[in-house]
DNA sequence: GCATTTTATTACCTTACGGTATAATAATCA
DNA sequence: TGATTATTATACCGTAAGGTAATAAAATGC
């Protein structure tokens, strides 16, 4: 796979960059919502004529999956990667961090595209929605499944309601979006992320 | 005022209750969004003729500047009643824990008009976003001011951040209501307020 | 009764939407 | 050079969006 495919091809070729687009389509669709990214808006930014873009990905649908794969890929791989930190209090709390820097970043658009890219909608873009809302689930079972691993290595006291933690953090890790959606600096979304874990559950002896 | 003025009016009579038709579209607005709901869809749950609902309301941004308003005084009330509980800790958690109650009501479609209202759009919803955004940091602002009376009061520590902690609680309840727009429990959602509260600042002796 | 006022109804306007047919262009293959 | 292939560019499609003109209908005032 590192030996990169040189076999030229046919016919005319591509003026664009097929994942610089895909990221340009991907800060649209960050910024207006599935809905509000209308695909007149789409082809300015992207500089690519309407025809090539459904060419290249397909339709706005389609187009609007593959951005987010490459979010979930790229600004919200620090999610995934939290949780391998030693402990589960280190991983929350670098899970809350990245979050406050990444929603607030000054080369995206503020807030997160899980949340706010079909939050609600009308009847075409209810499958977009039920992706997001699905995307948001798996992050929230990534936590869960992060508290069960340090109740079985008796980092965490075993009658702890896991899947309520991971509601709770996933939760404070949404309404940051929300602040950030509405102009909240990092230094302000840092602050909820500390409040938020100030009350960690303490290790009480099992049995 | 409260003697009915019964002055008959001159022309045809109006065929609808304007109340009613404003908490309708209220629920069509809270359900898709604000440019998720078309004039099209307004008009079959209204019951109204499209001209009628222009007649009766102006145009659509002032038809959602209304049933915002009847919002806001209607199923958020309980936002500025929770402040006036005797201890700021009362309060939050009358704030948090009606707040999981309104967000899964079975009445009403899940979760909070101002969040999912227009958290992102297109160009032509700006200023409805702008509305929102407003409506939510007044509703962050009342919450820091009851902190602050605790302050004064002695309730709560002088070295607070009640800015931070009116953001945390705030972040809190908008987080609940994302999770509550993708179909968690009320039950669920009254976990995280407990969780979010866990933590509430002990009174340490001024100076 | 008749004029007046207000609403309801029908039909329509302009604009923007997502999506495409068609043809021109630029490359490779033979 | 010519045939082939894939991508550009222009122009257009049908539909739905928000909004309105024009007219019919139903009440009051005289």
């Amino acid at each position: 796979m590192a030996t990169a495919e040189l076999k030229k091809q046919r016919g005319r070729p591509s003026n664009f960059d097929h994942d610089e687009a895909l990221e340009k389509a991907l800060h649209v669709f960050w910024k207006r919502g599935y809905e509000g990214a209308s695909m007149t808006e789409l082809t300015k930014v992207l500089g690519i004529n309407r025809p090539s873009i459904y060419a290249a990905f397909g339709n706005k649908e389609e187009l609007f999956r593959k951005a987010l794969e490459k979010y979930l890929k790229g600004p919200v791989a620090y999610a995934a990667e939290a949780m391998q930190q030693p402990t589960a209090r280190l991983s929350m709390e670098m899970f809350l961090t990245k979050s406050a820097a990444a929603l607030s970043s000054p080369g995206t658009p503020r807030g997160c595209l899980m949340v706010q890219g079909a939050l609600s909608c009308g009847p075409g873009a209810k499958l977009i929605q039920q992706e997001l809302a699905s995307q948001r689930r798996y992050h929230e079972e990534i936590i869960r499944k992060r508290l069960e691993q340090a109740k079985t290595l008796a980092e965490l006291p075993q009658d702890l309601n896991s899947a309520a933690l991971a509601k709770y953090i996933s939760a404070v890790q949404q309404g940051m979006s929300v602040q950030a959606t509405s102009g909240a600096s990092e230094a302000e979304l840092l602050s909820i992320a500390e409040l938020a874990l100030r009350n960690w559950p303490e290790k009480r002896p099992s049995s």
